[in-house]
RNA sequence: AGAGGAGUGGCAGAGUGGUCGAUUGCGGCGGUCUUGAAAACCGUUGUACCGCGAGGUACCGGGGGUUCGAAUCCCUCCUCCUCUGCCA
């Protein structure tokens, strides 16, 4: 969540970021945050100022009992006694006033950074580079991968429908290796590029939803194992950031640089129809997370370090990819900044989301508690910026797609090692 | 899952109703000494909020209660340890 020094120092720059999000009426939204914090302030100087007395009479009590002046310290009492129920009445007030600070920041989404393009869907999203050459399928080998993967029997919906339900697939024979691959391929690349390998709970409290965002905003969304209140994780992201809720490291350990393999769990709640046939949408998937926790002064740096991580990745898979700036109205709630790649599935002639890098600045590490002391001994809240590298399925249905022949599917050199074959036939 | 024990500052570990936000040791930081280091000695060393400041308030696993006053008593939840049971 926003700070509330930050709106109040930087009013306007906050208002015009919202604006870049489409928010009506930030003005008076952030108004309403002052007024709340104002009020807390002026709660907690009269609770402060009573409790001090009464912890003064307190201490007198305890005095006149030890002289053995029991009258004067039942007189004192009675005092005590109205300023007990005056502080009672104010510390209620200050609760919920507090809550109500909180629940309306809740309602508040990152302010943009300066160079999000203002805009509403996906269309007014800015595409900033493109790499690699779209493949010119040859007219009988343009199947899409729903259809490759049933004529090689490397994935199978029905058997999962069988299992759990749709959008549950199992992966078979060299379906199942390629998955293992991938898995294998992205951290090891992380690795060299320097995170540490994590491997995180699956499932993850409540705590632990609302300090990276998913909470109050996405619960539909996840599943929710009622019996324990344990939510299934949307995202490595989630539990790998909370590894460091409530911590004070020092300017020394940053940047902190961690990758997770985990399966994701998305409801997808009213996400479905057109173009999520096959892998492009699923409600498990695999997916490798990088995750840094960095020195404000330099999160953007990063953010562009990780956008180059992953563009890595795709460039070594030999998959064609865009890069998007996502506007104001299609990024995410927490974040500040976001990139999306996409990489280009040559039978179904679209471009899939297969990353999303982002900074979310303070944003989540305000709700963290992730602070760090400066050079000066300042406590400073840090940045965080995660993104997925990659997620699998449909990294594996471009693959398919673009690289069908007549012989089968050719696999990218770099997953030969991990795979021990070079053709899916 | 059952029985018992325990959760205190970065760590270890005192404190069982009244100047306790908390003795002490280690670690950290600053200093004296030293060519430098070690040792020794001296000082310092939690977080959040409020206040221009002096200073105040809260926090001893979480929440609630008793009391003029709670780290200390009561209730409840969580976590850890030991034993028993069960099990991938």
């Amino acid at each position: 969540m926003l700070q509330v020094n930050e709106i109040r120092e930087r009013f306007d720059h906050a208002c015009e970021g919202l604006k870049k999000r489409n928010l009506k009426n930030p003005e008076s939204l952030l108004h309403q945050v002052l007024e709340l914090d104002d009020q807390r302030k002026q709660i907690q100087l009269e609770r402060d100022g009573l409790q001090a007395e009464s912890n003064a009479l307190a201490r007198q009590i305890g005095q006149l009992m030890k002289a053995g002046e029991k009258e004067a310290a039942e007189k004192t009492k009675e005092r005590t006694a109205a300023i007990k129920s005056q502080v009672k009445i104010l510390e209620e007030d200050y609760i919920t006033t507090e809550k109500s600070l909180t629940q309306l920041l809740y309602t508040i989404p990152n302010v943009p950074h300066h160079t999000v393009p203002a805009g509403k869907t996906a269309e007014d999203n800015e595409e900033i580079l493109q790499n690699g050459e779209l493949p010119d399928l040859e007219p009988d080998y343009k199947l899409p991968h729903w259809d490759l993967i049933k004529k090689y029997d490397i994935v199978d919906f029905e058997l999962g429908v069988k299992i759990t339900g749709a959008g549950f697939p199992v992966y078979k024979g060299k379906g199942a290796k390629l998955q293992r691959a991938l898995i294998n391929f992205f951290l090891d690349e992380a690795e060299k590029a320097g995170y540490d390998e994590v491997q995180p709970p699956v499932l993850i409290n409540e705590e632990s939803g609302y300090a990276t965002g998913q909470l109050p905003d996405k619960e539909g969304q996840m599943y929710l194992a009622t019996e324990d209140g344990l939510y299934l994780i949307p995202t490595a992201e989630v539990p790998i950031t909370n590894m460091y809720r409530n911590d004070m490291l020092s300017e020394a350990d940053l940047p902190k640089k961690n990758v997770g393999y985990t399966p994701c769990f998305r409801r997808e709640a009213g996400n479905w129809g057109a173009h999520v046939r096959g892998l492009n949408r699923l409600h498990q998937f695999d997916k490798v997370e990088i995750v840094q926790i960095t020195h404000p002064d330099h999160s953007y740096q990063t953010l562009e370090a990780m956008s180059l991580h992953v563009q890595g990745l795709l460039q070594k898979l030999e998959l064609p990819y865009r890069v998007l700036r996502l506007c104001g109205g299609d990024m995410g709630f927490t974040a500040a900044l976001t990139y999306d790649m996409e990489v280009f599935s040559a039978a179904q002639e679209r471009w899939l989301e297969v990353s999303s890098v982002s900074n979310f600045e303070t944003y989540q590490s305000n709700r963290l508690k992730l602070r760090f002391k400066n050079e000066n001994k300042k406590t400073v809240l840090a940045h965080t910026l995660n993104g997925s590298a990659l997620a699998l399925p449909r990294i594996v249905a471009a693959l398919l797609e673009n690289n069908q022949s007549k012989k089968g599917i050719k696999m990218p050199e770099v997953l030969i090692p991990y795979l021990g074959f070079e053709w899916i036939s």
